[in-house]
DNA sequence: CGTCGGAACTAGTCACTGACAAGTCGGTGG
DNA sequence: CCACCGACTTGTCAGTGACTAGTTCCGACG
């Protein structure tokens, strides 16, 4: 394909290099003039599209928000909350590089509009997979935090390394059993 | 006090200096030049006592495991795995800035000595806490992973502002609500 | 008491980045 | 056919990390 003067979606091929930046070295290795050089581009066309670095960011951002709800909500409708948990920590592993930006904020641009109707979206999926868990016998708030904290405590510490070997290296396995133990008790 | 040539103590100051940028405005805020600035010495005196902005930042992170181990260690004896769990979020409430380097790979130096130590110690604090989990019912690592995930994502998303409004604004109270979900079980 | 070696710090520099301004290109609607 | 406007280029500036070479001072040793 020829060098032409407009490149055609130059918005959708920076975020996909910017992805594939995120995936190899994390958010700290992407640059604008790194893409730009990437796509072919001159080093300051992607700012005409993301105004800035956060501005790209937040771009990533939204498309995993939309990417997370878009997998909540296409959990069977059989699923309790625990497979809601396997299948958030398994987004986190299967998505790294869109994990590793979406809760970042002091990346993000907060108030853009974009992310924030990307955000709604997975929180209402969220709330939908935890309204299961409401069984009138424990504060439906208090349990809806400590799903999303653990699970998401837990696709963290994977996600760094940082958990001990013992829990193996199969993340489905190893975040369902752990989100057992919450969702069934620790004596059951 | 006079200017003079050697500082006297200069790592120390450059560490608290970054301590309080950290507080402040998160680790992207920190730089070298700008801590040389604060602190009163040439734009590369702080690259003598820490290599680089990594060495830095493992400095900090492991000041950080130090007092984490110290607030675990102090734990009075009588102190169950939910106290121990209250005290992992507390800390990350109160030393934000050190916890926000702590579980950040990508900013450290993760074979330096001070580090590894540090970490280790830490560690072990923390298998103390857990040891008291282990009742036979359930297999002490995925207790211990579920224990650390929970506690860990709880402050992750706390320390955010991620979690919803209806959580209250008193992180031990709320942490403690969260913990007894995992440790009591949820249907006692 | 001198001197001398090395640690602590300074000064200068380079490559790289984000951000901005001004100009150019080219498709599209009137 | 032409004016407009979004898409992109070119040029530039300040700030940063990292490196090198030089300067200052402390303290140990003869």
């Amino acid at each position: 394909m020829a060098r032409r003067y407009h490149h055609g979606d130059l918005r959708q091929a920076v975020l996909t290099a910017a992805v594939e930046v995120l995936g190899d070295s994390g958010p700290a290795a992407v640059n604008l003039r790194d893409l730009a050089r990437r796509v072919g581009v001159s080093h300051a066309a992607p700012a005409h599209h993301f105004g800035d670095r956060s501005g790209l960011l937040t771009a990533v951002a939204a498309q995993g928000f939309d990417l997370l709800a878009d997998t909540l909500e296409e959990l069977p409708p059989s699923s309790d909350l625990l497979e809601a948990g396997v299948a958030y920590v398994s987004f986190a592993v299967e998505h790294r590089a869109h994990f590793e930006v979406m809760f970042r904020p002091e990346l993000l641009r907060a108030d853009d509009p974009d992310l924030r109707a990307a955000q709604e979206r997975s929180n209402q999926a969220m709330d939908w997979a935890i309204a299961g868990f409401r069984d009138g016998s424990v504060d439906p708030v208090v349990a809806g935090a400590a799903a999303w904290s653990l699970v998401h405590g837990f696709a963290t510490l994977w996600l760094q390394r940082a958990l001990p070997a013992d829990v193996g290296d199969d993340v489905e396995a190893a975040a369902r059993a752990v989100a057992e133990l919450l969702v069934r008790g620790a004596n059951p």
